[in-house]
DNA sequence: CTACCTGCAAATGATTTGCACTATT
DNA sequence: AATAGTGCAAATCATTTGCAGGTAG
């Protein structure tokens, strides 16, 4: 289905409007599946097609659509928050590979912790509804690079 | 070895000095292992073993015991950094559990993710030195309490 | 009209920083 | 004396909130 027709009726379905502005945060969104924009950045690609957008409105919108899972939040410790959208319905399963000499931020789309979840159920009695995995670390084609340091004390693991 | 004496020698090992408010910091995390403790929550603890302490002190302090790898900063979403010991040379391997019943964070000592490591330098050219794994869920012992809604929209994955 | 949304500006809260002072070598 | 480390207060930065005005059903 039309990703934003999608959007468009979760919004419907839980009595919240989708004004001009939050279909111009959507479609940033859209635009940039493959980032994990922070607030500030996507405040900056909205004010091109809506410049008389507010950063408040950004942030409440993103929470909403966090609320709805429309998007992810999450906190890789440069200090700002990012948000990622979802897949389909249930896919919360994607993992991050952050590359710590170029910075890079690769997506990994597969689930590869379902075994793992498994056994967490088994052995811990726990029932997992999300989970987030992230590797730090570097890919071979980068090792030559001289290790950047910049952020590095800011990091959260 | 003894764990003050330890890190004594890292401090010297590069040069910085193992202060009275350091040994107290550190001695507050020793005491707390199985916590993920906040600045706040530290600053609060040292304070009654040397109650001149500066709030700046602990930030700073906590920044370079993370420095040294003696620490890792870590997010849960709360909207706080959170530190944690870590335990030998290399243990990086560590996953936790979030109780969103009652809120229990459980950490996992053993390492789960070796074949994952392994595969991702296979498949992916890419080098891990450092990852981490949360699982958001319930203890099935939890699920007759309601769900305490609190922080949750300020959740971070 | 009523309830939801928005923009703005002010408030908040965590973290950082400048600076003068202290302690250690 | 020189340098690293500290405490305090002020500054900074992301995020939240109060409120007055706007908009859609």
């Amino acid at each position: 289905m039309d990703p934003i027709a999608n959007i468009s009726q979760q919004f419907a379905a839980q009595k919240y409007k989708l004004t001009p502005q939050r279909q111009a945060i959507v479609k940033v969104l859209l635009d940039n599946e493959k980032d994990h924009l922070s607030v500030e950045e996507v405040y900056m690609m909205v004010k091109n097609s809506y410049p008389h957008l507010g950063l408040a409105t950004v942030y409440r919108t993103l929470e909403l659509l966090c609320e709805l899972h429309i998007v992810e939040k999450m906190n890789f410790g440069d200090g700002v928050s990012r948000y990622d959208l979802r897949g389909g319905d249930h896919e919360h399963m994607h993992h991050h590979l952050i590359c710590s000499v170029c910075g890079r931020l690769e997506e990994i789309k597969e689930d590869w912790l379902l075994d793992l979840e498994k056994r967490l159920e088994r052995e811990y009695g726990f029932q997992v509804s999300d989970h987030r995995l992230d590797f730090k670390g570097t890919y071979n084609t980068c090792q030559k690079t001289s290790c950047k340091r910049e952020k590095a004390n800011k990091a959260v693991s």
